[in-house]
DNA sequence: CGAGACATTGAACTGAATCAAAGCCTGTGG
DNA sequence: CCACAGGCTTTGATTCAGTTCAATGTCTCG
């Protein structure tokens, strides 16, 4: 779904420059002034929001392609945050010409509008991860809503990808404990489902998984990359 | 957050009508052909998604001035349904003639993005309850929220707001079971937070509830109404 | 009055959390 | 090289928040 040659220069001449960003470091929070927007080129980052109790939800893993439009990001009060889970590289650009582009072009912010949609289509379906399936359930699925994505981005084989989340991340991701994840991993380790090793993902009995807990890749929908 | 009147000229020439659903219709399912997007115009209605064992995660309640892209609820797969909780008026649009007003308009297409983000900052934060906030601060978290909503559109007193939800609805919206849901609305009552009562909801001790369940409104933006 | 939908209550159970230790790498510095 | 520090994973025992099961109560409406 990519976009027009004319769509992609008038993003391209409000470029700024590309920033890299450590693992485990801040991309952007509270504090963060909203001047600068981006688009992750390569590497993991999530979308975390941090109660005062010291829990931690993450709702989104972003990968390559994903947009960080800091005006929608800051909105959202603060204990929302972006940050990199590998080393990132992004693309930058200036928030406010941006914006300015996306008003004077249907095409661009008709973009915006899908991948807000497409992304909301993934907020569901974790959603009913957290709410309605069992912690097995939830991580079968996650997992192969991981591999899948990967898949769509021309970087995983058939069978496996590459996987730089920790337990952690998993536990927070799926709203369970850390003791918990491990266990189940080492249980769908055990039934030959899918197994975690050396920073990647095998998926070992697809059909398998996606039967057990009722997986349909339709809610993820290619998207528009800027 | 109104739109300019041609913005609004541009839209409402495409309108075929208003229909009407009765409380526990469908309004849209897998399906339904595409052809009608929506925006509801009074009542309640809610996104949920069925799993095949019967489980159900309600993901999103629709108010007065919701607006349903047919399009984009059908890619999110066979699941997926939007239904009346209460009796609703819906205004009517032809999804390809809107669709192609979108594309020549850049105000409309960005006042589309806007409503698809400021879905996504609620739908953070709905995540965040289920998956990190205990049974009862989840639905503290979630009467303020709602009560907040209504605030917004102006259909509230200054503490209560008509709520037209079942326990059933409570418990599916929040991964809980209904007898839970029950109990804790219970205890809401006793503690002298909140209560519920012939369809409507009482926010008893607002600050003492929102310092309990974190909350904080900055998530819950105007959106641009259709 | 009787049926159906919803709310309430209680008791027993269980999936997942919590608490508490060990393991196990990997890199660093002596 | 070895030691040991810090981050991560693994395992076990115990506890508990929330589920499940099973009634009972209550309202509304034909």
């Amino acid at each position: 779904m990519p976009l027009d040659q004319e769509e992609l220069e008038a993003i391209q001449s409000v470029r700024t420059g590309t920033r890299h960003v450590r693992a485990g470091e801040v991309i952007l929070d509270h504090d963060t002034n909203g001047e600068e927007s981006m688009t992750l080129f390569s590497g993991w980052a999530m979308r975390q929001r941090a109660l005062e109790s010291g829990r931690v939800q993450i709702t989104s893993f972003l990968m390559a392609g994903s947009f960080i439009d800091a005006d929608f990001e800051l909105a959202n009060g603060d204990g929302y945050s972006i940050e990199a889970i590998t080393d990132v590289e992004l693309c930058v650009f200036s928030t406010g010409d941006l914006k300015k582009r996306f008003g004077e072009n249907a095409v661009l912010s008709r973009a915006l509008a899908t991948l807000a949609q497409s992304e909301e289509a993934l907020l569901f379906e974790h959603m009913t991860d957290i709410g309605r399936r069992t912690a097995m359930e939830r991580l079968a699925h996650f997992l192969l809503e991981t591999h899948t994505r990967q898949k769509m981005l021309g970087m995983a084989g058939n069978d496996y990808c590459s996987f730089p989340l920790r337990q952690r991340h998993l536990a927070d991701a799926m709203g369970l404990s850390l003791e918990h994840v491990n266990r189940m991993l080492k249980e769908l380790k055990d039934k030959g489902w899918a197994s975690i090793a050396d920073g990647r993902l095998y998926i070992l009995d697809f059909s398998g998984l996606s039967r057990y807990c009722d997986f349909d890749d339709s809610y993820l929908r290619p998207r528009p990359i800027f």
